[in-house]
DNA sequence: ACACTACTTGAAAACGGTTACATCCTAAGC
DNA sequence: GCTTAGGATGTAACCGTTTTCAAGTAGTGT
């Protein structure tokens, strides 16, 4: 038999109430709204707290106020430059007003995007931020029924009902191309990512086509290649551009890592860039600057991005009223890999 | 007033035992433990599972059970390629037991490491992931005090109390040395990452100076640069190298970042690599063997050793006896940025 | 002095699950 | 036919918080 009280409670608030000798309800205002209790009752709770080494216990407290301070996301997949980055900020910003993030790949399939987002959901979060715009129809079901705020990134589309907070990819496109055609080429190739459940990379694909039917420039079917998000695949599709008898003097690419792989390819097979050929990229991830010659390509604030997509979410949870499509400014940066083609 | 019986229950799984004509017991037995529950009642509880739409509640659940099914991981940043790939291989892995991951970051402070632990304790994670093995106190009794299991992963370290995972870095780096030595480097220099709360790079720093001193090498002062995780700083370290009087014919750096940056300083400042220097990394990153020329390195296999992290945790919580101190083999790959220095 | 606020504090009922324990039922063993 | 073991199911306590509501305590203006 124990000599403690039969009545004494182990750990919890409970046991820093009775060690302060106050309720439950004085420690759990004096940690929630320290405001609310008076100096001398903080200062005793504080104290048993710190003796005790008292941890709240989230799920508890999730379960009980309804609010878990927890957002989820999911992003197709975590092993990419860009999404790295973007997540980083939107953690960094979050933890910065006492956020947590729940975070999870779905491989650009979309059913798993629909279970991870029932797991998220079923964990509590309070809102959810999604890649883009391509979903799952019972993924809005779901979240509409559990009312469960969310916001899809990377993406600008004001006709949406939904909110959403990013570059206007299509215009971006546009103008990577417009800005090959402004030096002069008219045989300009595609190298974009897989569209497949990728309206960034659609949209992306749309706006280069604009271009070039805008200034009368044909597209054969060979010029336009689709590839993962992978070096070794954009190098294979530019060794295939390349290989081609009436081969395209300048590439726009669906992004950068491609861009760097048909930089590579090129360099490679022999090709000088921009001499030879123009290269143009998107996204402006660090190595961009560093490569040799470096790359002209489409600047898009990741950071940025995400972080505002968290401010949405945590502005509209705490009841604000906030624009629901916000339009990120990407810029052209026009670096080395880019020239007038040779004249023949 | 509505027509609803007064007793009746909106959601949760009350309300699916309701329907289903069952107590809550059977629901949570057939929710987790199918096998308990007789055919019949699984097959009507299912249907009214899915009638309702009903999603679990994970803290209640947790909070009842005692178990979350979540794991936490702190790493100094997501924002480079390494810890990334960890991160996505230990979340699959992960995915694929039923678990999640609470993900945070802590660049690189001890301080703020500690606060995240805190944070994730308080969230109710089973068992933490680390980041070597060079912690707060507070943190190793923190995670005493509530019986959190953790393990460090990135290092080898058998000599040491704590569970971890990964290479022996001090032999790697050694074996990384004795490479250019064995080509007949004798200005052997070394640019390392911070070596300041982070025993990778420290481990690795002292196997490259082991294998200078075995072989009777001197490493002046000036031969030694520690710089941040960038592009730009290794490029920076790398214009100092090759400023000096007496410069190194070969260097040897904490990690492949670092030798990209040193490979491309090499070259804007007209050296040629490997003719004029040879350079070697560490980590194997995927640009090593597109970069041209391509990089000779240490290949670790950071995706299997995170997965093997997140499986120590997962066995330990099964209550499997499993190995504390687990090694992981790495491998030199040379390539092109290695050669004998030039007779001069 | 008195009524009336305004502010602190405490008691106790949720929150939505799990699980120990009790109960009921069926079939096997004698 | 009577026990008994064991499996299926239900009852209700409990997990550690928050929060509503009521009660107590000053301070204010008349």
């Amino acid at each position: 038999m124990r000599l403690t009280n039969a009545k004494s409670v182990k750990q919890g608030i409970r046991a820093v109430a009775a060690r302060a000798g106050v309720s439950t309800a004085s420690v759990s205002r004096a940690l929630n709204n320290p405001g609310a209790v008076s100096p001398s009752l903080r200062a005793r709770i504080e104290q048993a707290i710190d003796a005790l080494g008292y941890i709240p216990h989230a799920p508890a407290r999730i379960l009980s106020s309804r609010r878990s301070r927890t957002l989820g996301a999911i992003v197709p997949t975590i092993d990419n430059t860009m999404f790295a980055r973007g997540i980083a900020s939107l953690q960094q910003y979050l933890s910065s007003v006492g956020y947590m993030l729940f975070l999870t790949t779905s491989g650009y399939d979309l059913d798993v995007e629909l279970e991870q987002a029932r797991n998220l959901v079923s964990r509590g979060v309070d809102g959810l931020v999604l890649r883009g715009d391509c979903h799952h129809d019972g993924l809005r079901k779901l979240l509409a029924d559990n009312a469960v705020p969310f916001i899809n990134v990377g993406i600008y589309q004001p006709d949406r009902p939904y909110p959403c907070v990013g570059t206007d990819n299509e215009a971006a496109a546009h103008r990577a191309a417009a800005h090959v055609i402004e030096l002069g080429h008219r045989r300009i190739g595609i190298v974009s990512a897989l569209q497949r459940n990728n309206d960034r990379a659609s949209a992306r694909v749309a706006g280069f086509r604009r271009a070039l039917v805008e200034n009368g420039l044909e597209l054969p079917p060979q010029w336009h290649v689709e590839v993962p998000y992978t070096l070794d695949d954009a190098r294979e599709a530019a060794r295939y551009l390349l290989s081609l008898d009436d081969r395209p003097t300048a590439v726009v690419c669906g992004n950068d890592v491609i861009a760097y792989g048909v930089l590579l390819e090129a360099e490679r097979s022999g090709y000088s860039v921009p001499r030879d050929l123009s290269v143009i990229g998107f996204d402006d991830l660090d190595w961009s600057r560093h490569l040799r010659p470096s790359l002209t390509t489409i600047h898009v604030p990741t950071g940025e991005t995400w972080q505002r997509a968290g401010e949405y979410l945590v502005r509209n949870l705490a009841g604000e009223q906030t624009i629901i499509h916000r339009e990120i400014d990407f810029s052209l940066v026009v670096r080395e890999s880019t020239a007038p083609p040779l004249k023949s």
